[in-house]
DNA sequence: CCATAGCTTATTGTATACAAATACCATTCG
DNA sequence: CGAATGGTATTTGTATACAATAAGCTATGG
């Protein structure tokens, strides 16, 4: 990863989620080289990355502009990552390897200690959070899934909302992997996926209730 | 669309496609750029875009191949296809306009035309089957989705399979697409998406038992 | 005052030369 | 004989110059 066109990935990615590039401004690839100290080229392949997971957008005449994000955007893109990793729940649930499950088992009980700590240790919960929807995909052993989830889990509003978790819903989180666990310990494929929508869906939720002031999330004011 | 790296994109998708690029081959820029008659540097666009659409794989150290294709990678794609074109129909069938319906009702009425003629017309059959697909994923108004759907139904073997459809099948189609229109009429998303769930699992089921004999399906040239 | 044609500037697209990385092969050493 | 090592060829990555295209602006005519 000490690619130029990696770098330059790294960090435009990073300066959109910071909100250092604004979004809906457009952006240049000029511009974007100079920052990312890299020529042209990199930058226009770290900018194709990022139009198909959606971070960028180019309209009819090839400039490119940050994304920004309805309401509505943002519960289009929950929507869909509730079906998607339902599904990789019921896949894994058939295949699910004992040594896949201890690794879950592990990383859950990480992620309990990140919250029971005297100071919640957010970013080792989110991390730890990370492996354990890792290890499903991983075992729901489907490549297109994989690819497609990670279109709907690592856009920026996503990003955002996991950091706005108050304490209440990093428990439920918890306590919703151990049931995910259990369903798979009985390979109960359907269960697995109950549960994982309802996971998903409570995460959504504890996002427009906490902007349920805000009608809109990024103001748009991106040329057609 | 007169661009280079849009005709280098069209040129190598086909050539992946009509199998004169063997699946499994390496392919090496250079050896593209003259075929396409451009330089590497729109062919590497065309091929990170066609690695997006899994057409072409790239190993650990960044060598091109063209993608082969087990039975089991079909039916993924099938599977995803399946979810996602479901979740397209009971999304659209509470948003689909008057007007998005009479067209649809023409598209499947054109394809039966294409069916009932003394000689079935293929072509134009696939042609307003696209068409009248597409028009849903109008109607359901996700681009998300849509970009989401177009990595699956774009997929050689997909796109192969319809070519194989024998006069039966295509039949049952235009049936199935009327039942979704009556669906569409009564705003019922959980009819539309228990059709369109059936409507694809049967392509799929087609396809297999037609190369129930062949193990492997990357081999086979069966272009149309 | 508005619309538009033509010029100017800004931005993206392409070709090409060169740099870096990787694979391939031969050779040597254990 | 096999494994490791080094050098060479092959392939991809990056920078840069230039071409093509689109946007913005100015001047001109209605």
């Amino acid at each position: 990863m000490s690619r130029a066109s990696d770098r330059a990935y790294d960090h435009i990615r990073s300066m959109i989620l910071s909100g250092e590039l604004q979004s809906g401004s457009q952006i240049r690839e000029e511009a974007l080289a100079e920052l990312c100290g890299v020529s042209r080229t990199p930058v226009r392949d770290a900018l194709r990355r990022l139009e198909t997971e959606m971070f960028v957008r180019r309209n009819e005449s090839q400039r490119s502009f940050v994304a920004d994000w309805s309401l509505d955007d943002l519960e289009d893109a929950f929507q869909l990552r509730a079906m998607l990793e339902a599904h990789a729940a019921k896949r894994a649930a058939a295949r699910i390897s004992r040594d896949q499950l201890a690794r879950m088992r592990f990383h859950n009980a990480q992620l309990k200690q990140a919250i029971d700590a005297s100071r919640p240790d957010v970013p080792k919960f989110l991390d730890n959070n990370r492996l354990f929807h890792a290890l499903i995909l991983e075992a729901a052993a489907s490549e297109r899934l994989a690819s497609m989830l990670l279109q709907v889990t690592e856009q920026p509003v996503v990003l955002r909302t996991a950091r706005q978790y108050d304490l209440e819903n990093l428990r439920r989180s918890h306590h919703e992997h151990d049931e995910l666990l259990i369903a798979f310990d009985n390979r109960d494929g359907e269960w697995a996926a109950a549960v994982m929508t309802a996971h998903i869906r409570r995460a959504f939720h504890a996002y427009a209730e906490a902007h349920s002031t805000n009608t809109e999330i990024g103001k748009s004011n991106m040329a057609a």
